[in-house]
DNA sequence: ACTGCGACTTAGTAAGGGATAT
DNA sequence: ATATCCCTTACTAAGTCGCAGT
């Protein structure tokens, strides 16, 4: 269907960018040129005025040290620098860094003074927010000159934006929640750690004067200009295109398409795995039950990790013993299942869950003989779950489902919870309280904002202050309508008052609609589903539906992404 | 089957910066 | 004009999943 209204809009002409025929297998480009990466400014030493201690005394450190030690200064106002893990980590990698000399004297990160450095940090930082007006256009016109110059690439005949041109500046890693790395240092990528991919007959990036590159490839089935592998993980980076570039956007196109896929096939699927749920194979079980999760709570796939190199997380096939308590009875259910874990990013994962009978009894199975630390389903990997589930349905996966999900979840919820007859502001609420189902759905969490409680008071105070001016315009109306029946009808006074009630009205509606999304959202991220698990045409159609601008759902950044959404979806578009 | 790796998507946080209130 | 607030953007870590090699 896809390809049909594709020929056929080719063939009027009227096609766009993203409409233009594919390549064969794999390829996913013709014509690749760029300008290479941008690299992060050399180390500046420090002044002579700003002094390193060690045991209090005055150490003027190699360039090398002196670098990593800056590193380290800079993060002091951060409570991971006490972290025991962290300061191991760092002052292991740091004396890497030292001369001979200065690691042998150089013992001891507790006798170590940084502070000069961190104050001096801290009031660049400081000057940096106090540059004048000027000072600041012309960094911002030069920051600009990089973008056009750097920013951009050439790919079969259009020019696409880069996500990500720069070169991850060197610095003290952190990773996330108790990461047994924390505090390594993270090294400065140069020339001969890079790999650039563009095209042959493309002009070649020059690399930085006196540097040569890695390698320069030119493979057009993958979509990366350049790559490098960093030392904290030995894993690959990439600089790859912008989120609006053809490429992407067919890409997401294709990922939505295969969910919608999945809802025509989902009943039967679903009647598979709860048959499943009585197989005699442990395999097959487990791989039901873990199913059920994928599908009811929107779990990770869940792959194996290696110990010791990352922090401690889970997903749905990796879940431990010690994750899941089973309750024949809890608060008034039976069959529930009580999930603990952190999942990726270290986000905790808490959730009560009453479950259908067999799935509860293999649970029960599936923990006998066993201890906290072993495996839930021991028989069961990604791996063997996803060959499992494409055999299902062509391009099935387990991160489908959460996308399946999601969508379909949104669509529901906007079916519930908007009315075409209400106010703009109450349809926009009903908007964010549909993403928000399909935020705790996939469990989107966010540190509650610093200033939150502050930014509530001040919401607050706002609409008590406007109730009041409310009350005020509500007496002087009715005083201009005594005044106009004592003085006879057609009077301009009573118009402007009743204006100015229903302007106060709606400002104060304004803000208790605000209010309630605020506090509502207090925890939740709304933006990862957004961006990643609703398919826009879904929003789109329901702008069209609903008469709502797309601009008051999708910023600038959301509208160039989803241009292929916006372009194509008609107000009966359905999921 | 198992393992490691490469490529790509998904994720939360912090800095930046523009809009709004004072 | 300045301060405050909040959204946007940049950043980069941490997942998923397929493939190749053993």
């Amino acid at each position: 269907k896809v390809m049909e209204w594709l020929r056929q809009r080719r063939q009027r002409r009227e096609h766009k960018r993203w409409e233009e025929e594919k390549y064969e297998d794999g390829v996913k480009w013709k014509f690749l040129e760029h300008k290479g990466p941008y690299f992060p400014p050399e180390y500046q030493p420090l002044p002579d005025n700003v002094h390193f201690y060690y045991n209090g005394k005055k150490v003027k450190l190699s360039l090398a040290a002196e670098e990593v030690a800056v590193f380290f200064a800079q993060m002091l106002d951060h409570e991971y620098t006490t972290k025991k893990v962290f300061r191991e980590n760092f002052f292991k990698d740091w004396r890497k860094e030292m001369t001979h000399e200065e690691r042998s004297l150089i013992q001891d990160l507790d006798k170590c003074d940084f502070g000069e450095i961190h104050a001096m940090h801290k009031a660049k930082t400081e000057a940096r927010k106090n540059m004048s007006k000027e000072e600041k256009q012309a960094l911002k016109e030069a920051n600009q000159k990089i973008v056009d110059e750097y920013g951009y690439c050439l790919l079969d005949h259009h020019k696409e934006r880069i996500g990500n041109f720069k070169i991850e500046p060197p610095g003290l890693f952190r990773g996330r929640g108790e990461h047994p790395k924390q505090g390594m240092l993270k090294k400065r990528i140069q020339p001969e750690d890079v790999i650039i991919n563009c095209s042959k007959e493309s002009r070649i990036p020059a690399p930085p004067a006196g540097h040569h590159w890695k390698e320069v490839r030119h493979d057009n089935t993958v979509t990366w200009l350049v790559s490098w592998t960093e030392n904290i993980q030995g894993s690959n980076k990439y600089i790859m295109l912008n989120a609006n570039s053809k490429l992407k956007g067919e890409k997401d196109w294709e990922k939505y398409e295969v969910a919608r896929k999945l809802k025509s096939r989902v009943d039967d699927i679903r009647y598979q795995y709860l048959q499943d749920l009585k197989s005699k194979q442990m395999v097959t079980r487990q791989r039901a039950v873990a199913l059920y999760f994928i599908d009811k709570l929107a779990l990770r796939a869940g792959n194996e990790k290696e110990e010791g190199e990352t922090a401690d997380t889970v997903g749905c096939c990796s879940l431990r013993v010690e994750h899941i308590t089973l309750h024949e009875q809890l608060d008034g259910n039976e069959c529930v299942v009580e999930f603990d874990f952190l999942g990726k990013d270290c986000i905790r994962y808490y959730n009560k869950v009453p479950v259908i009978k067999k799935v509860f009894k293999s649970l029960k199975l599936f923990l006998e003989n066993k201890q906290p630390g072993d495996e839930l389903f021991d028989r069961l990997n990604t791996s063997v779950l996803n060959k499992h589930l494409s055999s299902l349905m062509p391009g099935l996966t387990a991160k489908v489902f959460r996308t399946y999900n999601a969508s379909i979840t949104l669509q529901q919820q906007l079916k519930e919870l908007t009315n075409s007859q209400s106010h703009l502001l109450a349809k926009l609420l009903s908007y964010n309280r549909a993403n928000r189902a399909v935020a705790i759905l996939c469990n989107h969490q966010r540190a509650p904002p610093k200033t939150f409680e502050q930014s509530m008071a001040n919401l607050q105070a706002k609409i008590d202050a406007r109730k009041e001016q409310l009350a005020l315009a509500k007496t002087e109306l009715k005083q201009a309508k005594k005044e106009a029946k004592t003085k006879g009808s057609s009077d301009p006074k009573l118009q402007r008052k009743k204006a100015a009630v229903k302007r106060c009205e709606e400002q104060l509606l304004k803000l208790e609609v605000q209010a309630t999304d605020r506090e509502e959202n207090k925890q939740i991220a709304l933006g990862t589903s957004k961006l990643n698990y609703l398919d826009p045409r879904i929003s789109v159609a329901w702008c069209k539906n609903m008469e709502v601008p797309i601009e008051k759902i999708y910023n600038k950044t959301q509208r160039e992404k989803f241009a292929w959404a916006i372009d194509m979806t008609e107000a009966d578009f359905e999921f």
